[in-house]
RNA sequence: GGGAUCUUAGCUCAGCUGGGAGAGCAUCUGCCUUACAAGCAGAGGGUCAUAGGUUCGAGCCCUAUAGGUCCCACCA
């Protein structure tokens, strides 16, 4: 027996229960299964600091519709989940919490810090996971794993090891990003560009030895000039062809520095002097490789000025501008000061300035692997999607330049280079410190103190969570992957990353696809962010409107790859939709207690109308695996949206209803059975998208099956094809939609009933209506339907409705008012005329006759048969009246 | 500087490979019709940014222009 349902759904106390259930059962879990073919999905692990926000709601709610659609396809699906250590966010929450507990992090010293650092993993690091819970996601839990755990830092090892000795992984001392506040090195990928409003200080350093000659620089960073130890023009600048070679006194030193000639100077640009600062800035480094100029650091690591800056030592980067420029005025060297606004890089966790300095760290050699990872798309064993996003990936490959993946963080994986305290030889091995120096015999080492880029383990993520560098059987099975689902904010830093590395240490790419989403915006377009406040709370949503109203509203009203407004209206929308699913499920449910569905039927004791709906139903299946298959999840779920409450809810139902009031009627097993059978399947299509209210009803609706999620998915099968029948009703929903459009023009109230005549000339049309009067009736609010074929008996002012080789007359004596009557039929008079001038133009065009595809002028001329015919109905109605 | 993307109904957006402009919300008009008022039945509302071009045919393809958003980029 069915259990009650309440009268509006409500999700709250469900949604807990049936993830409970799916826990419980063990329905996420997937294994290798050689009798299946798996389908592997590798989850973006969220930083273990994080709280789920709308971003990974979107991202997730994706991966879990395409894992569940292809488990209800039969697929072995794994759903890999875990989490990302996040090194510098950790690391930066970790310190902070510390130092409202009054600890300092270097007083307490590396192990102590990572203690810490541990227990904040193990406090926060589900809780994400319990958020995901609460989406519905059906990830494989019992696989869940961690970026820093034994495997994946073994795999960190490897792979670390192993580009070392392939000479691609290097120790050198090169410029790189520095963070004065997180005071640590950074990737290029890490430095955001922000425009910024600043100065052009246009300074003068004098020539030695010509008194009175000046060069004019211009540059907006004054305080580097104390590490000048150049002066560039372009080598073909006319004006300064006669000082190249000539020493410069250094302003505010006195130090003296050269003019030299570099390509790298525009001459349009500035005063086309430029000052060179090799340790400071990444083109004059270039530069002064070139010319062999010493590189003078200036700087601390916290970004004040060092002891080399004389009487502006100890000075903060800004001070020390603000007091050389003062001075610089005072002594008459500074020409001007002209407003100017530029790029500046800035970190994009902290978005503190960042320094480029001179820094001994740890590199990856790019080229080949880059080259690599270029190929592998053209050769097309990597597909984005949308296609639009290869663009991005192709542009960064091509211009990439070595990856800094040193940083001076602890909370990470310790670089695997031992230097011998004897000798300081250094040695990569994996396993930790090796027993002897291979070059003294040493038996001391000191590991290296840096930790690793978080991105260096998360780029092993879809094989080292399988297990690699091991042999294991999951890595034979479920990689590659299939599918990567991401947003396009991280195609650099991740995306990439898997590619080569995998392409590198697998020789394959990690997966097939790459699935890509936008960022999920508030209702006025803007970025959700935490100091704007304008976040919206993914599980505020899920209590207060349940986890798959929430999931609808993420995956409608959007094209792929594209930003998406957020706002309550929407997910309302998608809550009264739940509720309609709900309450047609319930309608059903009524009827089923009263009398039980066959389990099997004969199809031919089906009536139109059941056919009709099964027939949708059926097509539906195909065109929504077609959409699935190419990853259009938001017109997939569109068209199930449409059908169940268009076509199931407010047509069919609606025709079934008569046969269920009628304790005689004979059909009201067909009906039952129809009712229950279509309910099933659109469920099921339904189910990845809203899987808990589809679960929910499923175990009501029958007990044969414990579980939608493991149910099959439906597919289209002939034998439910009724082209014959789909005709036939959807001739009967014109009839009726033309009834209700003359009426709601009468205002008359559906309480009233009138009598129907369908006139059609042709008996095929005829026996259409005399087949579905039951429904016809009701839904055209017929008192009675009289089928014939002239307009013999009925009213000469009775009000019609026309429809293609019908028209339909309802006599409402009192109620008729001629002069509208005529006004309508003038109207639709015109509408025609409109059409047939429109398909009598292309059908009259030669080269549209010539050209066009036989199929369309096919159809071209079906409508205008069409038309002619409709109109000749109106003409003839209008040539009655008027008499 | 390079690139991507957008401009469609009052609002937010769909519109897949070119063949009669759609949805949700909002608005208006009727309905408490025994699944649902979180509902039902209707209606109004768009020179598809602008200008050219290709085509029998363009919201869709091409070119240019304007405006918006975003990404990349070492012009001091």
């Amino acid at each position: 027996m069915s259990k009650e349902l309440a009268k509006t759904y409500d999700p709250k106390g469900i949604e807990d229960r049936i993830y409970e259930k799916w826990l419980e059962k063990k329905y996420f879990h997937a294994e290798v299964n050689r009798s299946r073919k798996p389908f592997t999905i590798v989850m973006p692990p969220p930083n273990v600091t994080g709280q789920l926000h709308m971003g990974h709601a979107l991202d997730n709610t994706m991966q879990d519709i395409l894992i569940r659609y292809k488990r209800m396809q039969g697929y072995e699906a794994l759903w890999q989940p875990g989490t990302d250590h996040a090194a510098i966010a950790t690391e930066v929450k970790v310190t902070n919490m510390l130092k409202e507990q009054g600890i300092d992090k270097q007083e307490i010293g590396r192990e102590e810090f990572l203690k810490y650092a541990w227990k904040w993993k193990e406090d926060y690091g589900s809780r994400i996971i319990n958020q995901l819970h609460k989406l519905g996601a059906s990830a494989d839990w019992d696989r869940e794993r961690f970026t820093m755990d034994e495997g994946c830092s073994k795999a960190v090892e490897e792979v670390f090891v192993k580009l070392y000795e392939k000479g691609w992984i290097y120790k050198g001392s090169r410029i790189i990003n520095w963070c004065p506040k997180c005071q640590t090195s950074l990737s290029d990928a890490e430095v955001e560009h922000e425009d910024q409003n600043g100065f052009f200080w246009h300074i003068n350093y004098p020539v030695v030895g010509e008194e009175g000659r000046f060069v004019e620089i211009a540059t907006t960073r004054p305080e580097t000039l104390l590490g000048d130890t150049a002066v560039a023009v372009n080598p073909s600048d006319e004006r300064y062809q006669d000082i190249i070679g000539k020493m410069l006194k250094l302003p505010l030193t006195d130090r003296e520095i050269p003019v030299i000639a570099d390509e790298y100077v525009d001459k349009e640009f500035g005063t086309g002097c430029v000052k060179i600062t090799p340790a400071h800035d990444p083109n004059d480094f270039e530069v002064g490789k070139r010319h062999n100029l010493a590189e003078i650091n200036i700087l601390n690591d916290d970004a004040t000025v060092n002891e080399l800056g004389g009487k502006y030592a100890g000075m903060d980067r800004y001070e020390a501008r603000k007091a050389m420029v003062a001075d610089l005025e005072a002594q008459g060297l500074l020409v001007k000061v002209v407003p100017h606004t530029h790029a500046v890089g800035t970190h994009d966790r902290c978005h503190t300035t960042v320094e480029p300095m001179i820094k001994p760290q740890w590199f990856v050699r790019m080229k080949e692997m880059a080259e690599a990872a270029l190929d592998v798309l053209k050769t097309e064993d990597l597909n984005f999607v949308p296609e639009r996003f290869d663009k991005i990936y192709t542009h960064w490959l091509d211009n990439i330049r070595d990856w800094c993946i040193s940083r001076q963080l602890w909370w990470g994986h310790r670089i695997p280079a031992y230097y011998c305290d004897e000798c300081g030889e250094a040695v990569v091995v994996k396993g930790g410190a090796p027993a002897k120096c291979p070059k003294c015999g040493g038996t001391h080492f000191t590991q290296d103190e840096d930790t690793l880029d978080t991105w260096f383990s998360s780029a092993l993520w879809p094989f080292s969570t399988l297990g690699w560098p091991d042999k294991t059987p999951e890595m034979d099975y479920f990689f590659p992957t299939d599918v990567l689902v991401t947003g396009y904010d991280i195609i650099f830093f991740w995306v990439i990353r898997m590619v080569f590395s995998s392409l590198e240490q697998t020789g394959k790419s990690p997966f097939h696809h790459v699935l890509i989403h936008g960022l999920v915006r508030d209702s006025q377009g803007r970025k959700m962010s935490k100091s704007l406040g304008n976040g919206i709370d993914p599980l505020e949503v899920i209590d207060q409107y349940g986890a798959d109203a929430l999931r609808l509203t993420l995956m409608t009203g959007n094209a792929p790859g594209n930003d998406m407004r957020f706002y309550y209206e929407r997910v309302e929308a998608s809550r009264n939709f739940a509720n309609k699913v709900w309450n047609a499920s319930r309608f059903i449910m009524m009827n089923l207690e009263k009398a039980e569905a066959p389990a099997q039927i004969d199809l031919t004791t089906l009536t139109s109308a059941d056919k009709w709906v099964l027939s949708k139903v059926n097509k539906l299946a195909r065109e929504v695996s077609d959409n699935m298959d190419r990853y259009e999840l938001g017109i997939a779920v569109q068209k199930v949206y449409d059908f169940i409450w268009e076509e199931f809810c407010d047509w069919y139902i609606e025709m079934v209803k008569p046969r269920l009031y009628d304790e005689e009627d004979t059909t009201k097993a067909a009906a039952l059975w129809t009712l229950k059978t279509v309910l099933i399947q659109a469920l099921k299509l339904l189910h990845p998208f809203m899987p808990f209210i589809t679960e929910e009803i499923f175990c009501t609706l029958q007990s044969e099956e414990e579980s939608i999620m493991i149910s099959s998915w439906p597919e289209y099968t002939r034998d439910w094809d009724f082209e014959e029948d789909e005709k036939a009703v959807e001739t009967i929903k014109e009839a009726v939609r033309a009834i209700r459009n003359v009426r709601t023009g009468m205002n008359v109230p559906p309480s009233r009933k009138a009598k129907v005549f369908v006139v059609s000339d042709k008996e095929e049309i005829r026996t259409i209506f005399e087949n579905g009067r039951v429904f016809f009736a009701t839904l055209g609010y017929a008192s009675e339907v009289t089928v014939q074929q002239n307009k013999e008996g009925i009213a000469e002012d009775a009000v019609s409705a026309l429809i293609h080789e019908a028209s339909i007359y309802m006599p409402f004596a009192e109620l008729v008012d001629i002069e509208k009557e005529i006004e309508r039929l003038k109207t639709e008079e015109k509408k025609l005329e409109k059409e047939l001038a429109r398909s009598n133009g292309m059908l009259k065009n030669e080269r549209f006759i010539s050209k066009a595809p036989q199929e369309k002028i096919d159809e071209e001329k079906a409508k205008l048969e069409k038309y002619t015919q409709l109109m000749t109905q109106v003409q003839e109605r209008l040539e009655q009246l008027k008499r």
